[in-house]
DNA sequence: GTGGTCTAGACCACC
DNA sequence: GTGGTCTAGACCACG
């Protein structure tokens, strides 16, 4: 599968599963009218609840991502793929804002978080070529 | 005062007021023996409960930046000025970090986030000199 | 349930919880990985407000004696069972120390407190054989 | 002077001032009919608000180990001593209690419990010594 | 159902 | 005036 869950992480489970299905979608990992993984398929996959995966396609239908197929499933629209790579850069844009502002207000000067931001890259590249 | 909510931002209120209040320390802002804004003064100016300024308060006193002082108030510690300082830098890093791994999970290369930042910090520093 | 509450006690409500929690962990009567009983049930079976529960919890999580289980509740971490066992002395010898100190200053020569500590267990050892 | 304080102490600082005039005057250190240092000198000394020291002296009285004597001062009455005496005694008996209660609920034997008061007595024995 | 946050308002001890 | 504690009750996200 092309989804890893971190029971850890600060953001939801749901929101991983949101997200990565998007991303997936935005890297041409699932295609227009392909069909997701099942509810009960994705829960057993990444032994979360059913109830989760559940909520997550249904965020996923109402933002047209996703549609139902009767009786079939649930497929990826065609305007998906636009959407994902669209709101793939605006999500991070929006961090890296409130990152920018929490900068600011700790009197950090720009120079210095671009700085940080460079170890920090350089760090986890490090780490992402062991893994 | 030097402490700025925003109620619309992913940190809770209390967290807010601890972090604010770490940063307005390393930067000398409140020195050492001196009292910060009593409980119900900085909740009245910020508009919020004074529960949740004294558990904001709680919490920096758990971490002994700040000490009661009884029937007085609080006051910052001799040695809040060197932990805030050296905090200011990790907590931006925490936050720089789960960026980045965002980032890596949307597959956007590190290039691509390079560039997000500097187009940022140009657009905030535009907004920062009109401010 | 493994924890009473003396409203006339000098120690908080919350201080109380956090001390039965710990001791119940260093006793194994609460195994890592398992749950603690969820806020609003302790709350209703000690007839306190779930908020101070709460505060109790809370603390006990920034000790890293539990971690929240998202959508599931608080649980006992690995490290929780010797960290207790630890501070269970520890607790103990700080009210120790305090006692004695009030001894020297109201001038009772020690011999005096260790006589009063016996009469005391032996009164206590009696109560709690009938108990 | 013959009173010690302590800011940082749990104790309230009217309680010490309470206490050690009592232990003065148990130790004989004050005797009945003999003025106690006025209000302005003690807090003076002391280094505290007078009205901490003004309170202390309050509930000397309503407890009758002090009186008025008109454009005088505060004098030992003289069934104080008798008084201070006893409630040297209680006192500590309470707490030591306490501390009984307290080991009970954490499991640990009495004669553990004995043992960690000889061994505290032992360390604040060497540390009266050197102080 | 779970915990997390926030508001509102009370009472206490202390200075 | 100060902080500390506790209660009551609301709303939210999560499973």
């Amino acid at each position: 599968m092309f989804i890893r869950i971190q029971t850890d992480s600060e953001l939801a489970i749901y929101d991983q599963v949101v997200r990565q299905i998007k991303y997936a979608i935005a890297a041409g990992a699932i295609r227009p009218d392909e069909l997701v993984p099942s509810v009960r398929e994705l829960a057993r996959d990444l032994a979360i609840n059913p109830n989760t995966v559940a909520r997550a396609y249904r965020q996923l239908q109402s933002e047209k991502i996703l549609v139902t197929v009767r009786g079939t499933g649930l497929a990826v629209t065609s305007q998906a793929v636009a959407k994902c790579k669209k709101e793939r850069i605006a999500l991070l844009q929006k961090r890296v804002r409130d990152v920018i502002e929490e900068a600011r207000l700790s009197k950090i000067a720009p120079e210095e978080l671009a700085s940080i931001v460079e170890q920090e890259l350089a760090r986890m590249a490090v780490k992402g070529t062991q893994a």
